[in-house]
DNA sequence: TTTTGAGTTGTTCGA
DNA sequence: GTCGAACAACTCAAA
């Protein structure tokens, strides 16, 4: 009796950090566990604020509110170095443990690593994934996988646990007269974002299931629709557990592929994980010595999205807009530099860091190296995208490239993917095309040929 | 150790 | 318009 008291006697801080939820959260369980009472905070430190840009940190100031409406006010929100704001908070509030959910990527297990060389006593509980990295291995030699499939059957096999329980009552304790900065970070003029934190999450996630999620494997390759589930943002944060949607997943075809692209986030986070110089760097080496050129004004257009492409111009302006761009056409508008531009995947993978709200250092940079060529599965040299052919495979239409480009607006669906045959296609002052396709396609792969078995 | 089959998302050309 | 073949060679995983 005496004994589980003086246990409990303890306080104990729930550091957060991409895990802005409350249910499916084993760290919150383990800090409730650990102590009577619980200091959670979020550390606004100086590098977090340097790499994203102002739809992201806009998002996670929404994320921010929410989440300390959900804990009824407590959330401590603090700015400076987390190690010496850690040890100001055990200090202050006399606590013996800082709990976390385990970080893989270069940036936080550096950090967490730096935290516990400086004696914080961090205690790690779940990680951002259904299985966490450097876990699925080869039975053969215990190496990791290079090839996704296998992977992914692996994946499958090892398997992952139910989702946590919510706790009923979470013992916080509430800052007072400090701790409360939360940022007042706004949207560019113009901009839109998809709404933050764990209801809206939990909301997107049933209106997916319901709308969605069975026609999956064909609507997802198709911009103009909503037949995504669009939780990257809130699987980035942590609003959304991977086994609360794992959870709910059937057998079918669709729920399959839905499944797959789950497996995608944590095959790349661990591939990352056990290749941490690949979130710069060439994951096939050989591909360093292609020739690139520089990004200049080409470079400047296509970020502006003023390529003269009209598939790829309205992707570039809906991630500008809305922070998110759709998977089908992230592959085009990077396809598009790296094959028709001949500039090197970081400088296109920086740009989207800057304005993705979804940003994820793993599948962000191997997203772009398997574009590229030069990632994880041994692309075929000849998988160039055609962004004209794209565009009418998948937005036949034009709705998609009519809601983002509006000088193209007024081009039928015959005309709208080629305005350079069309009679009026450059009467509301559309952008001339920066290159031509066909040439630069030949030009890629004579680059390609320049590298081959070397 | 050797062998074999397979490898997210494509495009073009010619019949 | 549709359809199948061709487009390199290599690496990986597993038998």
């Amino acid at each position: 009796m005496i004994e589980s008291a003086m246990v409990k006697a303890a306080r104990s801080i729930l550091w957060f950090r991409r895990d802005l939820r409350l249910s499916d959260n084993p760290a919150l369980l383990a800090a409730i566990d650990a102590g009577t009472e619980i200091v959670p905070v979020f550390i606004l430190d100086k590098s977090l604020i340097k790499t994203a840009g102002s739809k992201r940190l806009a998002y996670l100031g929404q994320s921010l509110r929410a989440l300390d409406e959900s804990l009824d006010g407590a959330l401590h929100v603090i700015s400076g170095n987390y190690i010496a704001v850690l040890k100001e908070l055990m200090q202050k509030y006399n606590a013996t443990s800082v709990h976390v959910c385990a970080e893989y990527e270069p940036y936080g297990a550096a950090r967490d690593q730096k935290c516990e060389d400086a004696g914080i006593p961090l205690v790690r509980s779940g990680s951002p994934y259904a299985v966490a990295p450097g876990r699925v291995r080869k039975p053969s030699d215990g190496t990791p996988y290079r090839v996704y499939t296998p992977f992914y059957k692996a994946w499958c096999a090892h398997g992952w646990r139910a989702p946590a329980v919510t706790p009923k009552v979470i013992p916080s304790i509430k800052p007072e007269g400090f701790g409360r900065e939360f940022p007042e970070w706004t949207l560019p003029e113009g901009t839109q974002l998809t709404e933050a934190g764990e209801k809206a999450a939990l909301k997107r996630f049933k209106y997916f299931q319901a709308n969605a999620l069975d026609s999956y494997d064909e609507d997802r390759n198709f911009s103009a629709i909503d037949g995504t589930s669009k939780l990257s943002a809130h699987l980035k944060w942590g609003e959304i557990h991977p086994r609360t949607l794992l959870a709910q997943l059937g057998e079918s075809k669709a729920h399959d592929v839905f499944r797959k692209e789950i497996a995608w986030r944590e095959f790349y986070a661990d591939v990352l994980f056990h290749n941490p110089h690949t979130e710069h760097d060439y994951y096939a080496p050989k591909f360093a010595q292609m020739r690139y050129d520089k990004p200049e004004e080409k470079f400047v257009a296509w970020c502006e999205g003023r390529t003269g492409y009209p598939f790829v111009d309205a992707a570039m302006r809906q991630m500008l807009h809305e922070g998110w761009m759709h998977n089908r056409t992230r592959m085009v508008v990077a396809s598009f530099l790296v094959k028709d531009l001949h500039i090197e995947w970081q400088h296109g993978a920086n740009f989207f860091m800057e304005h993705l709200v979804d940003f994820d250092v793993a599948s962000n940079s191997h997203g772009w190296q398997w574009t590229a060529g030069c990632g994880t599965d041994a692309s075929p040299y000849y998988r160039i995208f055609n962004p004209i052919e794209q565009g009418k495979r998948f937005d036949a239409n034009g709705d998609y490239i009519r809601k983002y480009v509006p000088e193209l607006a007024h081009l039928s669906a015959d005309e709208i993917h080629e305005p350079w045959l069309a009679a009026q296609g450059y009467a509301q002052g559309y952008a001339v095309r920066i290159v031509d396709h066909a040439t630069e396609r030949l030009e890629s792969l004579a680059r390609l040929q320049e590298i081959k078995s070397t």
